[in-house]
DNA sequence: TGATTTTCCGTGAACGTTCACGCACCTGTC
DNA sequence: GACAGGTGCGTGAACGTTCACGGAAAATCA
């Protein structure tokens, strides 16, 4: 019958945080209340075989010594409530957001918890990421940035999905069809007339990096940026695809900003002058080329065309309006839910058929070509 | 001695997930390998006392049985690893998630893991999102629209801290002056000689609505949207603001998106052509009022000013760049995660004296106004 | 050799909750 | 007045891990 904190008398009567006094267990509860566990365990979880009344005291007392129930202690005895693990290299990109939200939204539906970590402001890696996490969650999704095989062995049994990544160990996989889309890309522009054709790369990131067959550096065009190779997934496909059409393709590199790769652009502009169409890597990317050619007096889509790639909505409010290779990112988020749903219900087997999905791009016309 | 999986030969080879079978506890482990629980504790736990090979043996058992510990077992004894919610309306809203970003990174530092809720897209309320991730979390930082008493109801002694939000029972506040936000633009205005203002507030939603007190409504202006009256606290700053300057502010309302900001601005060119200068509740309303201006065939910022509120990474995208009053949202992230860690640590008194902070939006002039 | 330390490992207890029972009491029914 | 069926509540056991001990064997020292 020994409260834990201080007297009931000096809270604010509202149940305001008294600081962090030793908990108050179903003991305690039980006790002042002049019940047993079983009693107080009804009385907080809407069971039957309770009096009303008796209910009602309870959770007066329960309030009163600000008791809640020890989620381990819950956990322990009942089970897990699956919670999953989401790892995003970097939320201020806003390509991330709108698939973390879908993530989100539809874990929620199912009774999950999602854990979050946004590994890259603290200069961390996917691994890392992983090992933080792994010890909170019985799964997790996440944009490794490469590091699949570590990040499947700490997880060891618990189902693991990647997104844009090489095939590896990890339990399910979601990749996107580069092919396809540069096709798409090259394809429009040439169709437009545009016949100086340029991409601009993200420079090297540990994301993709996998992806480069040591020895096999791509058909790589012109670098601008600082003589690097296309290191992307991306760039591959788009090297690829040009080679096979006989289109001169300028390659830049860039590193993932907006800023950056308007300095970019302004350089392979400068070297480059008859250049009339160009995709870039992403639409935050986009954005800083189509800076770099307003700057430079080009007008796009006339003197110039640009397409971005991702599709998130920020293109839209751009002048003019960004032409992208759009990914419905709130359906990756919903591929990603349902394959991780597969998994952890045995519905499918990791790394067998129906583990793997490739998604495409969808070319979206608006101004910039 | 009963692995509870399957055999080990059905794996195939590195700990792919094996399917939701019953999972394996330390005993199997400490059985499989022949010693006893404590010996498997201190192998998987990297601590002393124990021999390198019979270390090394027991965690190849440990990873042959495909065993993880119990995180709930494991809180249960050494008492819990703080971890914090974070509730969040909308992470497809450019606000929000450099501000989660924030309040990751600092979490992670401290060690703490957050459970993060995005409750707008299903359609839930902020307690609503708090209810869901009370049992899992100690304490918890979010924006809630409006819901902060009931939240601090559901969590009873656990810390709360909320933004934006006005006063509460909550144990912890953040707000920003937006008294100070509106002086600063409507004053940058009328010093660049703008003589027709305009603000265009956000529609009717939860967040800000206790605000209003019954019967004060505001000094509203003309309301061109559905004829609303101002209801968000930020309304009311300018309109309060407008009307000790003695300016004439037309006030629209417009749901919170570009798209509609668009139309509303369009609307509102139409009721007061002479409008030289508008500020918005927030950039990416901004950016659709920028549109519709283009629209117009106005010119920004010479025929009319725009300034923008936040201070998104979008405003510096758009054409004309846009001037806003910004908020260092990693900055408030860093505000809401000291607070919490001060009502944890108990070196802040929940409603006490440091347990509110105001923040100051930052008028960053560039090409719009 | 015998005493002392060190290394390595095992056993009881505890964390806080729920589950599966079981017991006492009340309300009818024949 | 005995029996059946509820209603309300309490008690042992279990969940899986770590902590605090304690003990045996090995290593070190006098």
């Amino acid at each position: 019958m020994t409260p834990p904190s201080g007297d009931a008398s000096s809270g604010r009567g509202t149940g305001a945080y008294a600081g962090p006094a030793k908990r108050a267990t179903i003991l305690d509860v039980a006790a002042a209340a002049g019940v047993s566990r079983q009693t107080v365990t009804r009385a907080m979880n809407a069971m039957p075989g309770i009096r009303r009344e008796t209910r009602q005291r309870v959770q007066d007392v329960a309030r009163e010594l600000g008791y809640t129930p020890s989620r381990f202690a819950k956990g322990l005895v009942q089970g897990a409530r699956t919670s999953v693990g989401l790892s995003i290299p970097d939320l201020t990109n806003p390509y991330y957001p709108a698939f973390a939200s879908s993530v989100v939204e539809l874990a929620t539906q199912r009774g999950w918890h999602v854990v979050m970590d946004d590994y890259g402001h603290g200069g961390a890696t996917g691994a890392e990421s992983v090992e933080h996490l792994a010890p909170q969650v019985d799964a997790l999704i996440g944009y490794l940035g490469g590091a699949t095989d570590e990040a499947q062995a700490i997880l060891g049994r618990r189902p693991l999905v990647v997104l844009d990544q090489p095939a590896g160990s990890a339990s399910g996989r979601i990749s996107f069809d580069y092919g396809h889309a540069a096709q798409a890309a090259l394809g429009h522009l040439q169709a437009r007339g545009c016949r100086h054709l340029a991409y601009i790369d993200r420079a090297d990131s540990e994301a993709g990096r996998a992806t480069v067959a040591p020895g096999h550096r791509g058909e790589r065009g012109h670098a601008s940026g600082s003589a690097q190779e296309v290191v992307t997934a991306r760039g591959q496909a788009f090297a690829r695809s040009a080679a096979a059409a006989g289109v001169v393709l300028a390659v830049s590199v860039s590193p993932e900003s907006a800023a950056d790769a308007r300095q970019v652009t302004r350089r392979l502009l400068e070297e480059h002058p008859r250049t009339d169409g160009i995709v870039v890597f992403n639409d935050l990317m986009a954005a800083g080329a189509l800076k770099a050619l307003a700057e430079s007096g080009r007008a796009v889509p006339a003197d110039c065309a640009v397409i971005g790639m991702d599709g998130i909505p920020l293109g839209e409010l751009l002048t003019p309006e960004l032409t992208t290779l759009a990914l419905d990112l709130r359906e990756v988020g919903r591929a990603a839910v349902e394959l991780l749903d597969g998994l952890l219900t045995g519905s499918i087997e990791p790394g067998g058929p129906g583990s793997e999905l490739v998604l495409r791009h969808r070319l979206v016309l608006r101004q910039s070509a």
